[in-house]
DNA sequence: ATGAAAGCGCTAACAA
DNA sequence: TTGTTAGCGCTTTCAT
C-alpha cells in the first residue's frame, strides 16, 4: 500500500498540484467552492496525509524545536521539559526531547544530529564542555537558549535561578534558628548553578562571622557522597545542619541517614536546593528550595520562538526567584 | 551566513556532488586518496553540515521513531522511555517523545503528526479511544507496537506486564498474612491493566473464598479518590488491607492516610502496583509490584525495529511478569 | 481561479 | 574511479 502523494490526490480531483497545496494551506482565496470541495473528497477517500518532509525541505523549517536535557533525572529537566512542550504545542511547534546523561561527547552528538536534521532552535542544559559547538551556533546566529546553567565568557540566551540569593537566604534562615555548624554538599563545581549556590553558603556564613570551615564543603560525585558524609559526621564537631545541593544529593543523604538511623529535624537539620516531590508527605521535616520550573521553561521557549521568528534581537537573560518552603518539627 | 550544501563543497573540492555524496556516506570503495582529503578538507574548510531532511525525503527514511505515552507522570513512562532512547541511541535511531496527557484527541493528533513527519515506527501507550486510527496504522503496515495496555479487537504487537497474575499473587500474599478485608482502589476501568488488576484481585479472593463487597472496590479518578476513601475507612467493617492500582492511586492514598492521621501498616496493609522511588527509604513500609520497565522497553524498540527492517512479520505479545517486593513492619 | 515549471538538498542508477 | 541525470513530495512565483 504505497503513500498517497499529492499528485494522486490532485488526479483524483481532476486538479493540479498547487491547486491541491493552496487547498493544503488554507490558501482559498480566490478558490471556487467546487474545487474546494473535490479536493476534500478526494483526499478523504485517498487517505492522504501531507509529507512534512518535502514540505519542511522547501519551507527550510520544520517546526520542531530540540531541548538538550543534562541529566533527565533531576526533577527540574523534566519539570521544565513539560513546560516547554505545552509552550510548543499551543504555537504548533514539536519539541525533541534528548538527554545527554552528563556526558559531553553525548551533547555535542545530540547537538551535531539535531541541527543536521533542520530543527529550527535549540534549549540546551549545557554541559558546559563544548564551548566551540556553543559558539559555533551563536555565530552563525543559529536560535539557542541555555537553560539552568550560564557559561563562563559565552554571550547568549539565558534561563537560570537565582541560585546565590535562594542559598544564602536559607543559610541565613538555619543560622536565625540558632544554628552554627552548617555544612554543604554538592556534586563537583563543574556547572555555575552548584559554584551561585556555594557562593550564597559562603556569603550568609560570612555575613554573620561564622567562619569557612573546610572539612564542612563537600564537592563529589553522586557515588562519593555517601563516603564524604561518613567522614563529616566523624567529625568531632559535627554539623547541626546540611545543605542538599540538589535532588539526587538529597536521595543520597537520604540514604545516609537511613543507613546510620539517623533522623532528619534530629540528628540535623535539612534543606534541599530543589523540590521534592512528596516532600510534603514525609514524616521527616524537610525544607525546600523550589525552582519555577514551569515558568523558566515557558521563558526559554517564549525567547526561542521570538528568536526563530526573527522578531527578537540581541541576546536576553532571565534570572528567576526560588522559593524557600520551610517544613520544621515544631 | 547562508547553509553551506553539498554543491558548496563539490565546487570547492572540484569534484561532483555524487562524489560527496559517497563520501559523506562512507561509499569509498573506488575512491581516490586525493579525491577523499579534498572533499575531507573542502567539509572542514566551508563547516559543512549534511541536510538529514533531503536525505531522509530521498530515502524514504528518518532514522526516526515516535513514543507516544498515556501520561508522562506515570513513573513507568519514564521508564520505558529512557529505555527504547538506550537501544535506539545503540542503533542509530533517534526517539521523539510526546505526552497524550490521557487524551485522546491530543493522542490522535500526535500520531497523525508523527506519521506526516515521517518517522519510521512508533511505540503507543494507547489510550484506548482511537481504535480506528489505531487500525488504520496496521492496515497500511506502519510499524507499531503498542505499550502496557491491550485493545480489545486489535491484532497487533503487544508489550505488557502480567497484570492480572501479580496482583493475584500480592492478593494471595495478603490474606497469607491474615488479611479478609482487603479493598482495591483504582483509577476508571477505561484501559486493560486495570481491569487485569481487578481480575486478579477477584481471583485471589474467590480462590480463598472470601466473598467480593462492592464497597471495597473502588474506580474513580484522581480526583475523587480521595472522598472515595473517605467512604470506605467510613464503613462498619473498614478494609484492614488496600490494594492501590498504580502510583497515582498511591499518591492519594499517602495525602489520605497523612490528613487521617492514618499510619500504613498500622491502620491497614498497603500494597502498590508499580515500584516507587525512594519507596525503601520510607519509614512506612509499602510492599509494592515492580514492572519491569527497562525490559519492556528494549522489547518494544527490538520488535519495532525489526519491523522497519522488515526482518519480522505478523504480530508478537510478550507479558512480562512483575515482582513482588514485600516490605513488612515486623 | 487554476496550472506549469522550477527548485529545496540530497541519493542512486547508469554512463563514461 | 567519478560525473550525469532523474527524481523524492512539496511550495511558490508567474502565466494564463
Amino acid at each position: 500500500m504505497a503513500r498517497v502523494t499529492m499528485a494522486d490526490v490532485a488526479k483524483e480531483a481532476g486538479v493540479s498540484k498547487s491547486t491541491v497545496s493552496q487547498f493544503i494551506n488554507k490558501r482559498y482565496e480566490y478558490m471556487g467552492e467546487d474545487t474546494k470541495k473535490k479536493i476534500d473528497e478526494a483526499i478523504k477517500f485517498l487517505g492522504y496525509q501531507p509529507n512534512y518532509l518535502a514540505r519542511s525541505l522547501k519551507q527550510k523549517r520544520t517546526s520542531m524545536i530540540g531541548i538538550i536535557v543534562g541529566n533527565i533525572m533531576h526533577r527540574l529537566s523534566t519539570e521544565v521539559s513539560r513546560s516547554i512542550e505545552d509552550y510548543c504545542h499551543k504555537h504548533d511547534i514539536h519539541a525533541i526531547l534528548c538527554n545527554a546523561d552528563d556526558n559531553p561527547e553525548k551533547e555535542r552528538k545530540y547537538i551535531e544530529v539535531l541541527h543536521a536534521k533542520q530543527v529550527d532552535g535549540l534549549i540546551i542544559f549545557p554541559t558546559g564542555q563544548n564551548l566551540d559547538l556553543y559558539q559555533k551556533l551563536i555565530d552563525e546566529d543559529y536560535p539557542v537558549v541555555f537553560m539552568d546553567r550560564k557559561i563562563e565568557g559565552l554571550k547568549a540566551n539565558y534561563v537560570v535561578a537565582a541560585n546565590r540569593d535562594a542559598t544564602e537566604e536559607s543559610i541565613k534562615h538555619l543560622i536565625s534558628r540558632g544554628h552554627t555548624k552548617i555544612a554543604i554538599a554538592t556534586q563537583p563545581l563543574m556547572i555555575s548553578p552548584r559554584i551561585d549556590r556555594l557562593k550564597g553558603y559562603k556569603q550568609a556564613l560570612s555575613e554573620a562571622g561564622i567562619p569557612l570551615i573546610k572539612e564542612y564543603m563537600i564537592h563529589a560525585e553522586r557515588e562519593q557522597i555517601n563516603h564524604e558524609l561518613e567522614k563529616l559526621f566523624a567529625l568531632k564537631e559535627p554539623p547541626t545542619a546540611l545543605f542538599a545541593g540538589n535532588d539526587l544529593v538529597f536521595i543520597e543523604i537520604l540514604e545516609f541517614f537511613k543507613d546510620k538511623q539517623m533522623k532528619i529535624g534530629k540528628d540535623a537539620a535539612l534543606i534541599v536546593f530543589d523540590n521534592i516531590p512528596l516532600a510534603h508527605l514525609a514524616e521527616t521535616q524537610v525544607t525546600t528550595i523550589a525552582q519555577p520550573g514551569y515558568e523558566m521553561g515557558q521563558k526559554a521557549a517564549e525567547i526561542l520562538l521570538k528568536q526563530i521568528k526573527k522578531e527578537q534581537d540581541g541576546v536576553h537573560e532571565h534570572v528567576f526567584p526560588c522559593e524557600l518552603i520551610i517544613r520544621e518539627s515544631s
